[in-house]
DNA sequence: CTGAAAGCGCTTACAG
DNA sequence: CTGAAAGCGCTTACAG
């Protein structure tokens, strides 16, 4: 462990302790002789700041603050690929945390982080990032921070999205293009504004097409294997099956995919299926699942960037805290795509 | 944010800040009407210490670092839920950081962790926890760490492990018991101990059965979905096919059960397949796959322990820094199971 | 462009 | 059992 401290190189380099500090920081007041010959000085002596010290000093923690409900889903994962590669190159770390699913303990588990921590800021990963309550925890405590897929409260923060209502049209209208004509779809969780998005999407692109589907193409899914599971069962026994289930995640079209193999049907010739997301789950079964890649990567870094830099400023207007990053489509083997959109 | 801090609730309470301090930290040395009085106005003022101020002035961080080399695997995802939960009960906060496959930078990267946040405590996930030039590292850094599943230096450091060998052995045993005659294995990567493990458990268990299998039943895989493809291509094409395969972790054994429905087999009637691991994966596809609990999540829990509790002195003997936890075979739908070891 | 002083909020080590 | 002093390693704000 370097124990090297701002005086050892003060001395060494004949300044004073500010000077150092101030080579250290980049601040350009400093004589270009003297700054050089500081830093190197600092180099040879391996020399690390404190980060408790500067911490006490300043109140910058230089850490972010990343909550999510279950650290083991894959949009989590994603997440933090992304952002822990923008904090090795920005200096912050990443302190995580989650809230196990227990809604009435988040605030207490933020709270505690934000006190604990002081955190520089905080990010929120849905469904945390929609409740209201956090939001107001922290505009309260002042403390940065960005929602990340929101649908409420949109003017409180900073927050990125995709537009999940759009790609679920294009989906959809990617399927009517390559010919089929019995589209179901599976809703996610009700509590989750995207469902509601990717839905509306769906039926959109069919009104806009001229398409009606019967009702009981429409299923109630809640985002899990097993909610697809169901789902599938039954819209693959109707009479008139569909041939086209776009799910609205991965989770449940590779659900749909397993319920089609237990009925020996082909996928895609007697039914393509479409999910949602590009997890690890869509190119790891077979077929390969066609679905949305969602640019989650990008988000946490985007979301790094905004905390790490000033751009976190409360006096911004709402329309400078919007941030809609792109998605794209990615067709596979699991749908007959005769027109290929990109 | 709570600005409360010693000074003010040793005023409001009449008592110097030193004893609070020690109400604070639990020190016996404490009047008990003292210590009721202050802890009772401490909390009504919502006091929360300051991390950085008690980190500058002990040392003590209260983070511990967790590296892993992609914050995307399953296993790092179970890991960190059981990592939380009881970091959330003891006062700590996580900071993960991953080499993204990078060994060279691993080095740095560690470095960097250790000298900028200060963690308390390093975790070492697998492969990380295999590097030399980690381990000596963080020795010479005098930095208190675990390693989790490692493979060799097993004197160096505290470990914690599962009997890959034995689970490995009961799998195999497990599928000629249940009748199979024909079982294949496919190894995992040969750059990490565990394949080595459960190969080896895998041939001791045929041999203490007298059964003796063709060469061609062995396939060198590499924990990839696409190496158990590759490898259940070749395997299922055999002229005589094998009855059971017995793959070195989910991934592949899922890759298994695609190129089988591929081949339209039936799984578990024609072909049973095994997996290790229990990730997410082996309930998500259909059929459910019979795999090896690992117990990470206790691992997780036993790692923090170490490193938060004192046990993570250096002076132990080799015999104490060695822990090794409970696996569970997980019998599910892709084997035929007669008989049920459990 | 550079520096001397005071302070961030806690704790260690020493008294009593 | 309790307290006054000094210090952890940095930075802010003020001088020059």
């Amino acid at each position: 462990m370097s124990k090297v401290k701002l005086q050892d190189i003060a001395i060494k380099a004949g300044v004073s302790m500010m000077t150092v500090s101030r080579v250290m920081n980049n601040d350009p007041k400093v004589g270009a002789k003297t700054r050089e010959k500081v830093s190197r000085i600092a180099n040879e002596m391996q020399y690390k700041p404190n980060i408790a010290a500067r911490h006490l000093a300043t109140s910058k923690s230089y850490f972010i603050g990343l909550v999510c409900e279950y650290a083991s889903s894959s949009y989590v994962n994603k997440f933090l690929v992304g952002g822990l590669r923008k904090c090795r190159t920005s200096g912050y770390h990443v302190v995580l945390d989650e809230t196990a699913g227990d809604r009435e303990k988040a605030l207490d588990i933020i709270k505690n982080l934000i006190e604990v921590t002081k955190v520089d800021g905080l990010i929120l990963l849905p469904p945390i990032s929609n409740m209201p309550e956090v939001v107001d925890l922290l505009s309260n405590a002042n403390v940065g921070f960005v929602r990340i897929a929101p649908d409420i409260n949109l003017s409180a923060s900073h927050y990125i999205c995709m537009d999940d209502y759009q790609a679920a049209f294009d989906v959809t209208e990617q399927l009517i293009k390559s010919g089929h004509t019995r589209i179901a779809h599976i809703i996610g969780s009700p509590n989750q504004g995207v469902s509601r998005l990717r839905y509306q999407g769906y039926l959109d692109a069919l009104r806009s097409n001229q398409k009606m589907m019967p009702p009981e193409y429409i299923e109630q899914g809640y985002f899990t294997y097993k909610s697809g599971l169901d789902a599938a069962k039954r819209l693959l026994e109707l009479p008139n099956k569909p041939d086209a289930i776009f799910a609205a995640n991965d989770e449940m079209a590779a659900a749909v995919v397993s319920v089609a193999h237990m009925k020996h049907l082909d996928v895609p010739q007697d039914v393509s299926i479409v999910g949602f997301d590009d997890t690890e789950l869509a190119t790891t079964i077979w077929p390969n699942i066609s679905t949305v890649t969602q640019p989650i990567k990008e988000m946490a870094e985007l979301a790094i960037d905004i905390l790490t830099t000033s751009k976190a400023d409360k006096t911004l207007k709402a329309s400078n805290m919007r941030h809609v990053l792109d998605y794209r489509l990615q067709l596979r083997d699991s749908s007959k795509n005769i027109v290929k959109i990109t």
